[in-house]
Order: C-alpha cells, then structure tokens, then sequence
DNA sequence: ACAATATCCTGCGAGC
DNA sequence: TGCTCGCAGGATATTG
C-alpha cells in the first residue's frame, strides 16, 4: 500500500534520522524476507559493519547507500513499515522501549531489526510478511530487474508530456492497470492510480491508446499534483501506512474516490463505484468519469 | 506475444 | 456468539 508518496514520507524521515550511522548488527526471526543474499548470514555480513550514506527512493523501493560502494535495498509491499526507535527482544518478540505510536499494532510484525551506532534502531514491521530485503554491492544491484526494468519516474523534471504520451500511446490494457506498471511509470499504485484518473476525469477501464491528447494531458497534470500533494500530506493511512516514527498521513482526509465506494462523489455528489480491474479494485465516479 | 490467474501472508469484517 | 470465507494488494511466477 505504501506507494510513492508514502515511500517519499519515509526517506526524507530517515536521511534526518539515521544519516551517518553504523549497522552494528541485525535482528530477524523471519528468513523469507532476506531476497538476495536468501542466506541471513550472508546478508548480515554484507551490511554489518557498513555506514549509512545516504537514502534515496527509486519507484516504491528505499535504497540506502552503505559505504564501501554497498546498496540496501528495502520494499514495504503491501504492509511493511520502516520504524526508528528501540526494542528490547522478550520472549523472542521485539518490545517497543518508547512511549506513543510506535507501542501500537505495528510494533507487534516487526520481524527484522538493524542495531545502529549510537543506539538508535531500524525495525521492519510487516504483518502480511511480503516485504523483502537484498543487499550487495552498488552495481549488482543496480543492475537487478528490479530496479533496471522500471520506467521513469512521474516527478523528475525531464519527464514531460510529450515523454509520457510516447509511452502511454503503446499500451491497450486499461489506463489504470498502465499507470500502476512499475515498468511504465514507476511509484503509482491502487491509491494514486484511483485519485489521479478522478481528478482527471477518466474512466480507469478506457484503454490507454485510446485516450485524446486532451485526456492524456489532464492525467499527465493530475499525476504531478496528486503525488506532489500527497507527498506534503505524508501519505495516506486507510489502512495501515505509518511513517518512521508511526504517525499516520493525512492525505487519508483528502482523497476522493479510494476507498470510497457509495460514498458521494465530492465534484456532483453520485455514489463512488468499484470495479475489479486485473484482479484489483478500482474506484470511481459513474458521472464523472465516464470516458 | 501477450494476458489472465495463482502465489505469498495475516487480519478483519461480512454473513450465517 | 463463533465460525467460515472473501477480501485487501505489489510484484513475480505460472498457466492459458
């Protein structure tokens, strides 16, 4: 569920946290979430010992830059939460040591912790344990599928309209499915792609070589407020998105058709709709959004 | 060559 | 009240 702007939300939070820090050692009691290396004692000894140098995003991913030219590269999925704090491991369950959110639920599905130098903590809490971490030097990584497949990100400057409609202008699946193809446009996913073709007043099942120039300009433009909005709102919570120090985002109050079926519609007022499209579901407005 | 479906997981809410 | 069941969905694997 965490999508780009929620991913956005946690990088910032973490480059202000645990910049310059040393990983002294981790902690996991879940060994599928280790993608490459899938041996624990393989990935910990490729990051232990290493300085934090930076974090960045790159689609959903978080990519911390480790010294010695190393990438870490950590996807939340669907219920994953990077948390900053302090844990003590009782009965083999980490235990949060500081007051407020982080005591809530999402303590309890931490499953990988990272021991930084100067005490502080980087827990990886996922409930639906899909989330997956790899390590390995800068290159390999950057040369995975994961990252060297994607398609260009929705708010780098040089990504302009003419770049997005050569793209879009290829695709015959449903608008929607397209924009939440990492290997398309990279970070969109269920949330956004609802929000978006809402304010853009686009049915999300019209096929994507059959949009107007006029319709593709109107997602175009939605694309870049939505998320930029959403990244100044930190995110959105309907379910579970906490950031790192397990705040919730408010672009929950905002939004206007994501999980909203049969609620009105804030622009005339009818009953949001859904439909499944391509096994998820899309949420829209029937009068709205009707081509 | 492409598209639809299954897979991984657990909690939650609907319905009986 | 307590059970079962469908649903949530990002990305990959598999089948059609």
């Amino acid at each position: 569920m965490p999508e780009l702007p929620e991913i956005e939300t946690v990088v910032g939070d973490l480059n202000k946290k645990i910049l310059g820090l040393t990983i002294q050692d981790i902690w996991y009691d879940w060994k599928k979430q280790f993608k490459l290396p899938k041996d624990p004692r393989e990935f910990k000894k490729i990051v232990v010992g290493r300085k934090i140098i930076g974090v960045r995003r790159r689609a959903k991913n978080i990519l911390i830059d480790l010294s010695g030219g190393c990438l870490l590269l950590i996807h939340q999925k669907m219920t994953g939460h990077l948390l900053v704090g302090k844990w003590k491991i009782d009965k083999n369950k980490p235990v949060s040591l500081l007051k407020g959110p982080l005591r809530e639920k999402v303590n309890d599905y931490i499953h990988l912790i990272f021991y930084l130098s100067g005490g502080k903590e980087l827990a990886l809490s996922d409930l639906r344990k899909f989330a997956k971490v790899m390590a390995g030097p800068r290159e390999t990584m950057e040369n995975l599928p994961d990252l060297a497949e994607l398609g260009p990100e929705p708010l780098d400057r040089y990504f302009d309209i003419s770049i997005f409609r050569n793209i879009i202008k290829e695709e015959r699946r449903p608008i929607k499915q397209v924009l939440m193809d990492q290997n398309v446009i990279a970070g969109i996913g269920n949330i956004y792609s609802d929000e978006i073709l809402w304010e853009a007043e686009i049915f999300p099942l019209k096929k994507a070589d059959k949009l107007s120039a006029a319709q593709l300009g109107r997602i175009f433009r939605a694309m870049k407020t939505i998320l930029k909005k959403a990244i100044r709102l930190r995110g959105t919570s309907t379910s579970d998105f906490r950031d790192p120090a397990g705040r919730e985002g408010r672009y929950t109050f905002v939004r206007k058709v994501y999980r909203r079926e049969g609620k009105p519609c804030s622009r005339c007022q009818t009953a949001i709709k859904r439909v499944k499209i391509g096994g998820r579901s899309g949420h829209y407005c029937p009068v709205c959004q009707k081509n």
